[in-house]
RNA sequence: GCCGAGGUGGCGGAACCGGUAGACGCGAAGGUCUCAAAAACCUUUGCCCUUGCGGGCGUGAGGGUUCGAGUCCCUCCCUCGGCACCA
């Protein structure tokens, strides 16, 4: 027998004794036998948190939610639903807070990955724990370096020399979002650039292959078109200039040193009246003349001491300075300047360009500021090849002028024509570009997995062997960078000093740890292989499992950890690892929480510490709440008071199933009601499959009301359905109240989603909206289905209707079935003019 | 500057394919219960005029198409997010 104490609805009780209950029964997870078996199988990802010492945010809890709530929608639906959960624990923000904090890393990230699981497991999310990964474990940084292993021998990784920020007060590395107006965002001090030798890995030999597949896989739009952009093709043409001899103004080609310079405007090479080096270009040496040499070196001094964000953000005017060599224009066959100029990127294309001051804005600025000529090659409707430029023409429409035989064309027919001819003396080719960068993934930094290479004098680099894995992070009390200026893994002598695997002579380890986008890259192949200590990822499973059926995450990953991922899944693909180049099938990106105005954070202090709110209102309101605030899609603003909403809701649904006296009704539902509940059904199970969460969860408080209206007390055959609908945002409750409906197994066992019935759905009667003239001027209650004459009956005895009928001349009756009827009416000609 | 998303009551947000704008919730006002308060429940709630019936106005601004526009087209303004010397 119940007593009153238990017919209240008391969430906190509920929700830890359904959260015990799932992890006795195994509810949620899968058995290595389970896994092999699965008949239904849907990969049901999120993007795995970083378990900072704050615990976790509300941003969190709200991904988290839209995502389980997904997956226990489909695991109703009868699907094999693995949803696993990690902790991405490496990276500079761990490092940096465990400085300030006075923390070792190894003591700070357990600690903080404890208090992440409880509360992920408080928010009652149907996460997988026999599966989970944290990128720290030496069991799974044994796979990520497996993973450069393979790229190390499939020629995909390289070691080259590249700019990085340097901290000189805090001597150490710095990435590009420490960087705060030229300065270090800890110390204030001035930052700049060094040159380093790292690893990358050659994201670019798939750049074409990253952007044409993105047309084909299931993606938030606003995710393809920022990869679109970031990877960026430019089709064009490298076109060779040849060096003049030194001293001279005079240069053959043929034998002659070259410079090439990439373009997208091969057509404008006639009015190429200068060139461009970046100041760090290998030639700039070569080309500069002995009485220059002073200020191109002074110059290039400045530019290296000035930070990689400033020189690429900061408005400015251009600065550059010439190198007293020339090279000849291969159109025109005459000598053209050779500067160097820190517009110029020794990132893109080849470092060098021909500079068209005519046609091209940045040339023509520096082109004024330093006198150089400016020459018209194309010319617009009306002009001619002696109209003036004031300022650069840099559309491809006109015709070709001062530019010899190609006078008169179009350029995009002199593009081709050109680099024809230039290609059949050797000084040119059509070319296509890429603004992605390969990716660097060295860190001279210390909380990452070491890389696995031995540098031996003799051998040059050389892969750890596979067995030797996993290269273990030594503990290291004193893991901040010194004055050496590398990696802190460096100081550590009797670890990086060992013997060469390949010719046994002493070597040194790589001391650089790697990228924590690299762990994070591919910790979706390690979840459902766990269970396998001897490989990264087992055939058999991945084939079952893989490619993630449904992944849902953050934006803000949408160009680097999204891209990062696709590359690997990629390599791994032409490797033979794995069956499939795509790893995400769909990916839907989700809002972001906003809270009085702004994104929560610290130093907004507007942020919302989840504890507390669980412990007052429940997980499942808070949930349910989360997911009510706005489109899942387009996220939500956070108003403190609005939790009352959702919270009176489930109570009412509550009091309705476990009435305080008396027992729940029998009987079939209420004719009235029952339309309105498979109608229910229906847009529930379309919105949630929509991820329209906020009005799936409005037609269940809508069905409520109508099912309660005028202090009715619902019968069980009305409020089961709901129950059921309303699990995948209040798993606990609906556990519970399913429990006292009196099943014995889980709600989330077994295919409990309900099924709409159309015929059910159909309203017999109703409203007709009724217009004259597009205005509305009543509505009638009319059969299904009522045909135009049926209709335009019931309205013209409608009073208000007739009574702006009344003297005017119908012109026409408009009829949208079961939805408006308007008349369009003229005042009756009677006594007009 | 370029690309993307968006502008609807006091607030968060609904609105199928062009067909009753404001669902659902918060807040607010009034009421029931209570010694009182909280909670709960009921009613009202876009703005203006009207005792009521009803009428006028209304989806960032202006124009257009249409019987009918939040929704489609043109011009403009504003907000947010991303990229930013990419040759």
């Amino acid at each position: 027998m119940s007593t009153p104490a238990d017919r209240t609805y008391n969430p906190t009780a509920i929700e830890s004794e359904w959260q015990a209950n799932w992890e006795r029964d195994g509810t949620n997870s899968f058995t290595l036998d389970e896994l092999r078996a699965a008949e239904r199988p849907f990969y049901n990802l999120m993007m795995f948190p970083y378990p900072s010492a704050e615990g976790l945010h509300v941003g969190n809890i709200y991904a988290f939610t839209g995502a389980d709530v997904h997956g226990r929608f489909k695991r109703m639906q009868g699907h094999d639903v693995f949803e696993p959960i990690g902790f991405d624990a490496f990276g500079i923000h761990s490092e940096n807070f465990a400085l300030k904090a006075g923390v070792h890393p190894m003591d700070l990230i357990p600690a903080n990955v404890a208090n992440f699981t409880r509360q992920l497991r408080r928010m009652g999310g149907m996460f997988d724990w026999s599966h989970t990964v944290d990128t720290t474990a030496p069991e799974y940084y044994r796979w990520t370096q497996w993973l450069f292993l393979q790229f190390f021998k499939h020629g995909l990784a390289e070691r080259k020399e590249a700019p990085v920020n340097w901290c000189p007060s805090d001597m150490t590395v710095l990435a590009n979002e420490q960087v705060v107006v030229g300065a270090c965002e800890r110390c204030g001090t001035p930052v700049e650039q060094r040159f380093i030798r790292q690893w990358f890995l050659k994201i670019t030999e798939y750049a074409g292959r990253l952007l044409d597949n993105l047309s084909e896989i299931d993606w938030s739009d606003t995710t393809r078109k920022a990869q679109r952009a970031w990877i960026r093709r430019s089709r064009g043409a490298e076109i060779r200039f040849p060096v003049a001899a030194e001293g001279t103004e005079r240069a053959e080609a043929g034998d002659r040193t070259m410079i090439p310079v990439f373009t997208t405007r091969p057509d404008t090479v006639f009015g190429a009246t200068y060139m461009v080096l970046a100041p760090e270009h290998p030639l700039v040496d070569a080309v500069t003349s002995d009485d220059r040499r002073e200020d191109v070196n002074a110059y290039r001094a400045r530019t290296r001491a000035m930070d990689l964000v400033a020189r690429q953000k900061i408005e400015k005017h251009k600065t550059g300075v010439f190198t007293g060599g020339y090279c000849m224009n291969p159109a025109t066959r005459r000598p053209i300047p050779v500067w160097i100029a820190d517009y110029v990127l020794m990132g893109y294309g080849t470092g060098a360009i021909m500079a068209v001051p005519g046609h091209d804005e940045r040339d023509f600025d520096f082109a004024t500021g330093y006198g150089l000529p400016i020459v018209r090659v194309v010319a617009a409707e009306g002009e001619d090849a002696d109209t003036p430029l004031d300022i650069a023409y840099e559309y491809p429409q006109g015709r070709l002028v001062n530019s010899g035989r190609y006078d008169g064309r179009s350029p995009e027919d002199a593009q081709r024509a050109i680099v024809e001819d230039l290609a059949a003396d050797g000084l040119a080719e059509s070319q296509e570009n890429f603004r992605l960068h390969d990716w660097c993934i060295s860190r001279q930094r210390y909380w990452g997995p070491p890389i696995p290479i031995i540098h031996c004098d003799d051998c040059g680099p050389v892969a750890v062997p596979e067995e030797d894995l996993p290269v273990v992070l030594p503990r290291v009390e004193d893991f901040r960078p010194d004055e050496s200026g590398i990696s802190p893994l460096a100081r550590v002598r009797d670890w990086h000093e060992v013997p060469c695997p390949s010719c046994g002579r002493d070597a040194t380890r790589e001391t650089d740890v790697s990228d924590t986008f690299l762990d994070s890259a591919w910790y979706f192949l390690r979840y459902p292989s766990t269970d396998f200590g001897d490989r990264p990822f087992d055939p058999g499973i991945t084939r079952r499992w893989l490619p993630v059926d449904a992944y849902i995450g953050g934006n803000e990953h949408a160009v680097l950890h999204l891209l990062y991922a696709r590359f690997v899944a990629m390599a791994l693909h032409d490797m033979g690892w794995l069956g499939f180049e795509e790893p995400f099938t769909q990916f839907r990106a989700h809002g972001l929480i906003i809270r009085e105005g702004a994104k929560m954070s610290k130093s907004k202090g507007n942020v919302i510490v989840p504890d507390p709110i669980i412990e007052r209102y429940g997980a499942d309101t808070f949930r349910l709440y989360l997911m009510f605030l706005g489109p899942f899609m387009a996220g939500g603003d956070y108003q403190d008071k609005g939790i009352s909403g959702p919270h009176g809701f489930l109570h009412r649904l509550w009091e309705s199933v476990v009435p305080r006296q008396g027992e729940l009704g029998e009987g079939p539902p209420d004719p009235g009601l029952e339309p309105k509940l498979h109608r229910t059904i229906q847009r529930v199970t379309e919105q949630i499959a929509g991820l329209r969460y906020n009005t799936a969860i409005a037609a269940m408080m809508e069905y409520l009301n109508a099912a309660r209206t005028g202090g009715r007390t619902p019968v069980r055959s009305e409020v089961e359905p709901l129950v059921r609908l309303v699990a995948p945002f209040a798993p606990h409750m609906a556990e519970e109240l399913w429990r006292r409906l009196g099943n014995r197994e889980s709600i989330f066992e077994g295919a409990n989603w309900p099924a709409f019935d159309p015929a059910r759905a159909a309203e017999l009667e109703v409203r007709v909206a009724v217009q004259v003239n597009g205005k509305v001027r009543g509505t009638v209650s009319a059969p299904k289905g009522a045909d135009r004459e049926a209709v335009t009956a019931l309205a013209r005895g409608e009073p208000n209707v007739a009574r702006h009928l009344d003297g005017m001349d119908i012109r026409r009756v408009i009829h949208v079935p079961d939805r408006l009827l308007n008349f369009v009416v003229a005042r009756a000609a009677v006594g007009s003019l």
